[in-house]
DNA sequence: GGTCGATATATCAATTCGATATGTGTCGTC
DNA sequence: GACGACACATATCGAATTGATATATCGACC
């Protein structure tokens, strides 16, 4: 979930992670914003797999970062040695600056193309990046967010057949929800028939076949 | 979060964790249902606190529940049981029922009455238990929810100040979410007034403080 | 007799959150 | 110029939640 926001972002700048927090707290789907305790070892995780790199940019004092070596070590090898080492490690805890990778890119396209479209926060943050999908991934993307919805109205057409039993705050709550899904369903199909449009454009020979 | 839900079903009926689930699924925060990883350590942490009881129906079968002191020890003793004495138990798996406490009754008040609201699940979970709160309990709840959203929307006008950078469907999705908010808005002042006209028809006397 | 799908309980690894610890850089202010 | 408050920055911990999987019984249908 959050790899495709991390992807997506460093796609366009290299960002530590501070500045990626701030910047994912932008994006609906976190609110109001990430915890760190989801983003670090997340950026950790990416890193270990290589879809991003640390560009260590140590600020100020030490240019050339020295202490790289001590990630590898736990965190009381790490402490030590930043003590042992004051002097040169004198002027900000080094940091890390994070860039995607070629294999970050594919990955990103991978996930961003996946034909499941699983929660209503994960489809917010792939449009939020489905620019650097194509037009015909994009509507199927579209597509598969549209069935699910429709899917989601049948199930809650079927479940309140009898709802008089139900107290008068859930069947508000039932209600407004219900108006949401027609609203959703009402702004995605704008965005279908908009995509469908810049293809008919660029790809006139092909605009029968829809 | 699931806590307040486990404890509004069981306020109304007896229930065991399967029929729960499927409960559990026609409430709005869950997509579609809750998982079983979620409400099995759930039942048992409210059980372990006091909170909600079981009163082990083993169906058809054994009707005195023979097994329930194997619940006590690990998997391996309960399956051991379980085959050494097939006969017994032949017709079913013991089919845990549970019901609420009377600490699990309070507890239930007090997280529905709770002042902060956090998140949209959670708002939603207690408003479909708000029956159980007095009408300013009720109302408090209401009004901390309208706060929390309009804190939102102003968050959003801050962000959004220049737009332009945004790519089209990023900036739709805002613009979609925007429009959601507001109808929330309209939605919760329609709670809030019939509420408030609830109190001032009960008590009339206070009809001008408001 | 066999297998499919609903009923039912339970656990596991991985992800996420909220809280907390720790340290640096930069104001303002006294 | 010393002090504290606050933004910047990284990291870890425990607990909750998810999705997947394992296990077992039941009724129905062929």
């Amino acid at each position: 979930m959050i790899d495709i926001a991390i992807l997506g972002l460093l796609e366009d700048h290299d960002l530590h992670g501070y500045e990626l927090r701030k910047r994912l707290g932008d994006l609906p789907g976190w609110r109001p914003t990430v915890s760190f305790g989801s983003l670090y070892p997340a950026l950790a995780r990416l890193e270990r797999t290589g879809l991003v790199k640390a560009v260590t940019h140590v600020t100020s004092a030490t240019p050339a970062a020295p202490m790289s070596g001590s990630l590898a070590g736990e965190l009381a090898a790490f402490r030590a040695h930043r003590r042992s080492t004051t002097k040169e490690s004198r002027g900000s805890r080094g940091k890390k600056v994070y860039g995607i990778t070629e294999e970050g890119e594919a990955r990103l396209h991978e996930l961003l193309r996946a034909p499941e479209v699983v929660d209503d926060r994960e489809f917010a943050i792939r449009l939020a990046f489905c620019h650097h999908l194509d037009r015909a991934e994009r509507l199927a993307l579209f597509r598969a967010r549209r069935d699910q919805l429709l899917a989601r109205r049948e199930q809650q057409r079927r479940g309140s057949r009898p709802d008089s039993r139900l107290n008068t705050y859930l069947r508000s709550l039932l209600e407004r929800d219900t108006e949401t899904i027609a609203g959703d369903l009402a702004w995605l199909d704008r965005l279908i028939d908009a995509e469908q449009a810049a293809i008919d454009a660029s790809d006139p020979d092909l605009g029968g076949q829809r």
